[in-house]
DNA sequence: TTGAAAGCGTTACCAC
DNA sequence: GTGGTAACGCTTTCAA
C-alpha cells in the first residue's frame, strides 16, 4: 500500500479493445461536445466506470497543450487573510475543472528558479497573491504566454493583469469615519513598505486627512504584515506621539496593535485611540477585538479572478480590476 | 500579454538540431546521472539557456510515470495550525523537487469526485492534512497505488501511513501540568468529536485525571476547530460546573475560550480557570493569550513526511511515525 | 458517426 | 559516450 507498486491504470486504448471500439472513441466519450453517438458514448463510460478506467490528465496535457492546472504563487500564508483567500481560490477553480498547483516564494532565493516549475508544468494560469516584491521581470519570463492575475497588488510598468479592492476608496473611507467621531490626530501604521496596497492606502489616507483639516501624528512602517509588527509600531506610535486614532494598514496588524495599547499601554481602545484595519479577517469580528475595518470582497475578487483564468471577464481599464469594499463599523471605534 | 498567444516553447528535438547533436543527448544533459561527456553537457546547457530551453514536466511525466507532483488534501484552512503546516510542507516538497498540487476538500460532496485528479495527474504521493471525515474507501480508491501519508491523524483499520504528534503523552502532560499546580477538578473541550487526533487526546487526559484522583468536571464537544466552538464550549463549562482548568483539543478553541472567560465571564485565567491547548500556534505566543500548550513538532513531522514521500524513511510501527512534542509553559496556567 | 494514424515532447532501450 | 527509435496515453486530423 505504499510506493512503488503501481499497478498502472487501465489505458483508453486497452478500454476500447475489450469493448470492440477504437481508440478515439473513448477519447470521444470524454469529450463535451465531441461528435459520437449517445449509445456509444453511454456504453463506454459504462464500461469504464467498471473497469475504473479515467483518462490520464498528462496525456491529455501533452497532446492538448492544456493543463487544467493554475499556478498560484504566494508568500505569506501567516497573514490570515491568504488562507481564506486561498482556500476560496482553489475551490473557485476547482468548479471550472482547474487545479490548483501552489509556489510557496522563499524571498531570498532566486526568484526565477523557483518559478520555473511553473513554465514546465504548462499551467494554464498564473495567479499570483504574494505581496512579495517581484520584478516585473522575473514574472513575466515565468508567466510568459500565459494568462498571469496578481491579486491584491499591482506592478507599475507592466500591463499585467490585477484584480484589487479600491484600496483608496478604503483608506478615505477610514479617514473619514475618523473625523466623523470627532478624532482630529490620527496615525498610519505601515505594513511591507513598498508593497502596492500598502502605499495606496498610505498615500489615500494621508491626502484625505489633510483635505479634511487633520492632523497626521505618525507614518510608521511596521516592515512586514504581522501581529508582532502591529505590536511594536503601536507602541512606538503611542509612547512618541499623542494620537487619537490609528489606521492600520491591515487587520492583523491592527490586532497586534490593539493588544499593545491595552495591555502594554493600559490604553482603552477605543476611549484614548480609536483602530481601524483592512481585509476584515475573522480575527476582525472576534469580540475580544470587534474591529473597524475596511472589508475586501473577497469572493467577489476570486470570482473575476476565475472569470479571467476562464477567459470570461470583460476587460477592465488598464488591466486593473477594482472592486468595491465596505466599512464594517465596529468597537474600536465606537462613540 | 493575457492568454491566448501562447507562442510556443522550444523543444529538445528543435534544440538538438540547432546544436547538432541528438535529441537524446538533450535528455542526457538534464539528467543527473547520464552517460555524457561534461563537455557535451556544458555546450547543451548553455545553449540551452540561451535559447531558453528547458524540459517540458509534463511530457516527462507522460514518459517517466512520474510527475514530481505530491497531491495535498486539505479542508481546514482556517485553522491557524494548517496554514504553517501546508507552507512548510510546501516548501519541503520544492527542495526535493516536488510541486504541491492542492485539493480542498468540500465536506458535503462527493469526496471520490473530488479526488479523481489525484488520479488522472498521477500525483506521485498524496498527502492528507485535513481532519475531516474520509471514509477509508475513498482515501484507497483516490490513492491506490500510491504512497499515501496522513498528517495528525490515523484512519483505523487501514494500514495507510501516518505522521503524528504523541497525543496520548501531550493530553497527559497537561493532566500532569494541572495536577501540579494544584487543580484538582479539570474539563475537556473536545474540537472534531470523531477526528483521531481528538480521540487520542480527550481518552488520554481523561484516564489521567483518573489516575491523579482528579474530577472531570466537564467534557464537551466544540464540534469543529474553531475561535467560536471554543467561546461557546468554555461559557458552557464555565456555566453549568465549577472548574479549575479546562483541556482544549487545539490552540484556537482554547483562544475562544480565554476571551469567553474573561471578557463574557469576567473571570481570571488563570486565577480562576488554568487553560491549556494543543498545537502551539503562533497565537498561543502572543501577550494577550500567553497559552500553555502541548507544542507539536512540526518541522520534524514535514521532514518526516518528505521523507516518506522520497522513499527516504525507515518504517514505523503500524505504518504509524509517532513524533515527540514539548509541553510549553506559559502564563495561562502560571502560579 | 466511426476508425486509423500522425503527432504532443520526453525517456529508455538498443546498437554502434 | 553517442545517436536512432520505440514507447508513454491521449487528441486530432483525415478518410471511410
Amino acid at each position: 500500500m505504499s510506493s512503488g507498486d503501481l499497478r498502472k491504470p487501465i489505458t483508453a486504448r486497452q478500454l476500447a479493445r475489450m469493448i470492440g471500439v477504437s481508440q478515439s472513441a473513448v477519447s470521444r466519450a470524454y469529450t463535451p461536445g465531441a461528435s459520437i453517438s449517445p449509445e456509444m458514448r453511454q456504453r463506454i463510460l459504462t464500461m469504464a466506470d467498471s473497469l475504473g478506467y479515467s483518462p490520464n490528465a498528462i496525456a491529455s496535457t501533452l497532446s492538448k497543450r492544456r493543463s487544467n492546472i493554475v499556478g498560484i504563487v504566494v508568500s505569506a500564508m501567516r497573514n490570515p487573510f491568504y488562507p481564506v483567500l486561498i482556500e476560496t481560490l482553489s475551490r473557485g477553480l476547482q468548479q471550472v475543472g482547474q487545479q490548483s498547483l501552489l509556489f510557496n516564494l522563499t524571498p531570498g532565493a532566486d526568484i526565477r528558479q523557483q518559478l520555473a516549475a511553473l513554465r514546465q508544468y504548462n499551467v494554464d494560469a498564473v495567479v499570483i497573491v504574494s505581496a512579495a516584491p517581484l520584478s516585473g521581470a522575473a514574472l513575466s519570463w515565468a508567466t510568459e504566454g500565459r494568462t498571469a492575475i496578481m491579486i491584491n497588488r499591482t506592478v507599475p510598468d507592466s500591463n499585467l493583469t490585477s484584480v484589487c479592492c479600491n484600496n483608496a476608496e478604503g483608506a478615505r473611507a477610514i479617514a473619514d469615519h475618523f473625523h466623523a467621531l470627532g478624532r482630529r490626530r490620527a496615525a498610519f501604521v505601515a505594513g511591507v513598505p513598498h508593497a502596492s496596497a500598502n502605499l495606496e492606502r498610505q498615500h489615500a489616507f494621508i491626502a484625505r486627512l489633510a483635505e479634511l483639516g487633520m492632523t497626521l501624528t505618525a507614518n510608521v512602517a511596521g516592515g512586514e504584515y504581522s501581529y508582532e509588527a502591529g505590536y511594536r509600531s503601536a507602541l512606538e506610535v503611542a509612547r512618541t506621539t499623542r494620537t487619537e486614532a490609528i489606521f492600520f494598514a491591515n487587520d492583523i496588524l491592527a490586532v497586534g496593535g490593539i493588544d499593545a495599547l491595552r495591555d502594554e499601554m493600559g490604553l482603552s481602545v477605543p476611549g484614548d485611540i480609536a483602530v481601524a484595519g483592512f481585509d476584515d479577517i475573522a480575527m476582525a469580528g472576534w469580540p475580544r477585538y470587534s474591529l473597524t475595518t475596511f472589508r475586501q470582497p473577497l469572493d467577489a475578487m476570486i470570482e473575476r479572478t476565475v472569470q479571467l483564468v476562464t477567459g470570461k471577464a470583460e476587460p477592465a481599464e488598464g488591466n486593473i480590476h477594482l472592486l468595491p469594499g465596505e466599512l464594517i463599523v465596529r468597537k474600536t471605534t465606537a462613540g
